[in-house]
DNA sequence: AAAAAAAGAATGAACATTCATTTTTTATTA
DNA sequence: TAATAAAAAATGAATGTTCATTCTTTTTTT
């Protein structure tokens, strides 16, 4: 297999300062000139590694997108209840968007736009399947809201993205004490009121 | 002036044919030619308008947040009560969100990614005081937990965001009865509990 | 007939991608 | 082990295209 001996170390670097460029200075202008410097490598070196600058940006972001689920349920446990469940992902997605920001920046920029495949975006959906089964215990046990899954996860996951974005523009910080805030709030969208 | 003379008209249709280019293909993918052709109109004609392409798409940027506002605004009264208060101006944002589709598309891309120039996201943001204001009397009275506004910003409003972008995409359809549980899951993350 | 607005074609820069070489790695032989 | 040949990886410099913007001319309005 030739793909395996090139360097990994290279199509890391790529990736990265794919990243970078695109969260600084947006996708169009993220030139394959400007991420093969950034990554130390001559331009003609991306395509032995990817297609073309859309293949670049797609697999960018299913990387990512891998990362960010892996991470989000790294410590995740079924027989631990759901209220407990939910606060343990909660917080290890918080953790993500927020420790690794650069990561999490270039998701909500994918999506919220049109720059990768529509095929991408939903591979990058099918990770999200533990939550979706702990939301539907939930609802089975009563403790969660019987509403859409769109709705539980725009009311507990998606706020983090809005946080984190203007974290990173400095209009404020998201300390320890916000975070709890940040949470309850998450929580009291989504549970049942005894 | 002879900015006035020329036709308004024209104008609102690169306005908008920029919308439209902008939420379907992304900024990268909507070069002036498309623009104008989209438009009716020359690519030289766009210059009469607008300085450049940045201009053209900062002062889209700002002209729809300016109709977002105003829309979300148009029957806020002062004299009734908080929680109603808050629930008339979330559901006209909601009816923005899903009426105006287009329009609201464009602005999340907006603000989720550096195409627009950070001082028209800043004049953006002055339109919303009304809703500050609300919510720093919701906080006095006891009303709305007393935490920071982006908090309650990426609670309530933020999440509607999301919810119009799934839809648009047909991952599902925010029906009457969807809407009233948004409503509900928006207003119980951030009332106080009694 | 003068001024303003609009047009299409032209310009030059920037870009994604490919090409022709060079460098590095691997495998082979002495 | 050292020398070398073959293969793989990487490169910088082309290539051809696309694009934003401008220029010159034409059309429309005053």
């Amino acid at each position: 297999m030739a793909k395996l001996q090139k360097s990994i170390d290279k199509r890391n670097a790529l990736i990265k300062a794919t990243i970078d460029l695109v969260n600084n200075d947006g996708f169009h202008a993220a030139p394959m000139s400007k991420i093969a410097k950034m990554a130390n490598v001559s331009p003609a070196t991306i395509y032995l590694y990817f297609e073309n600058k859309q293949d670049l940006v797609n697999k960018t972001y299913i990387e990512v997108k891998a990362e960010y689920t892996k991470y989000a349920f790294a410590n995740y446990n079924e027989d631990v209840c759901v209220q407990k469940s939910f606060e343990i992902i909660w917080k290890r997605i918080a953790d993500f968007k927020l420790k690794e920001c650069e990561n999490a920046m270039f998701l909500a920029q994918c999506d919220n736009t049109p720059i990768i495949d529509e095929s991408c975006r939903q591979e990058g959906i099918k990770h999200l399947q533990p939550l979706l089964d702990l939301w539907a215990r939930g609802k089975k046990e009563g403790v969660i809201k019987p509403i859409s899954d769109y709705l539980l996860y725009a009311y507990t996951i998606n706020p983090l993205s809005f946080l984190m974005i203007n974290q990173k523009r400095g209009s404020f910080i998201l300390d320890e004490t916000l975070l709890e805030e940040a949470y309850q709030a998450a929580w009291s969208s989504i549970k049942v009121c005894k």
